[in-house]
DNA sequence: AAAAACCTTACGGAAAACCGTAAGGCCTTT
DNA sequence: AAAGGCCTTACGGTTTTCCGTAAGGTTTTT
């Protein structure tokens, strides 16, 4: 089983649940961080130590205060871990249970598993320490369906990139400009309003107004 | 001090820090809930066992599952409560810190204090209770200017609803007629317009696509 | 290499949003 | 009761969005 685990949570109460677990699977090697920044120098000291974690239990959110940090959300801080430690297992434990962020973390992020916070939660972060153990993948049976692959969307960055900068107040001449500035192609406010029409199709909206409410509804924005 | 408290909430390990905090000040009679339901029917067995409840400490979210539940929020919670036993002192203990949300529970439901969960929660959570117990109102630091007059934006329950049914895809003239089957008023197209204008200036929002996308970011849609 | 399919762009008309102006109703002030 | 202020509504003109059509270019198919 796991030896040393680093547990990376702002909310304090929320660790002790998690803890408890770890030592019901007998892992006693527990540390704990409030901010990112603090769960990277750790990880770091430890090899130093000659006393590496082998295990990274985090949340998604972490809230702001006063401190600066390098690393503001647990999504950076897999990044980071996964960029410069792969052999590192980490497991994202968070409320968030919309599909898209969850593929993103498991597929692209390459995050070990993803268990959402709710009822049965410690009883799921039980099931995914021994699963990562065994080196497999485990999720969340809410937010599995995020990884079938027929839910496939086909939107894509530009799509994306698109519907930003209406977010932000540019009308489709406006989208036009940024788009031939920064040499994203197509860029005529013809191919916007094409391509806006496809989206507006597939995701049931309305016009634009409704479209960029339901992207940012799926945390695609 | 508190004799007899109730907690509600339905992540099982949140509970756990803030029975500590209670046991540190003497209050050993704690009972907890993952249902909202299931409060009710604890408060109401307490009174006729002649040993009621004097706080309850809930959440506000709670994840719904295959259990049918009368009362689906902790908002609703709060509502029964106070209608039926106005005397029992009401803590909200939330990672929730939108304005508006904070306002409506300590103004309108009468909620006797507004924890935000984070790094100070279980801290604020102690002041809270002792400033409850003292007939005292506690709202968090953090979301206090929620009840501070100056900062009113002016924006009322009008300006959400319109607000609302934009970013559910109807268009302005949409809008007039829902606003006039439901009997809300103004409810014409041109005043419609007149009142997206303001709050277009007040959000220095470019156009209403890009309004509902501040509303949103702001929590308030 | 010709044909077909696809992508990008342009254009024009209908619909909706945007913006200023103004009329009528209601309430308060004087 | 008259005057003024505020709110609701109506209207017209400009801008933007919406939607269909079509031309020109690139890639894929045959």
């Amino acid at each position: 089983m796991f030896k040393k685990v680093l547990i990376a949570d702002d909310l304090g109460s929320i660790n002790q649940g998690v803890t408890s677990v770890l030592a019901a699977l007998g892992i006693n090697a527990v540390e704990q961080v409030q901010y990112c920044d603090d769960a990277v120098l750790k990880i770091k000291r430890a090899i130093l130590d000659k006393a590496p974690f082998d295990l990274v239990i985090t949340d998604l959110s972490f809230k702001t205060d006063y401190r600066e940090q390098k690393l503001e959300s647990g999504d950076a801080l897999i990044t980071f871990i996964k960029e410069n430690y792969p052999e590192l297992k980490v497991i994202v434990y968070s409320v968030e249970d919309r599909l898209q962020r969850v593929r993103f973390l498991i597929q692209t992020a390459k995050t070990n598993a993803y268990v959402c916070k709710g009822r049965r939660g410690l009883i799921e972060i039980n099931q995914a320490i021994i699963k990562v153990f065994q080196n497999e993948c485990f999720v969340s049976p809410q937010v599995s369906q995020a990884l079938s692959q027929k839910s496939n969307l086909e939107i894509d960055d530009y799509d994306i990139a698109l519907v930003n900068q209406l977010s932000h107040g540019l009308d489709q001449k406006g989208v036009s400009r940024y788009f031939i500035t920064n040499n994203i192609s197509p860029s005529s406010v013809s191919s916007i309003e094409k391509r806006l029409n496809k989206l507006r199709i597939q995701f049931k909206a309305d016009n634009v107004t409704h479209l960029v409410a339901k992207m940012k509804d799926l945390g695609l924005i």
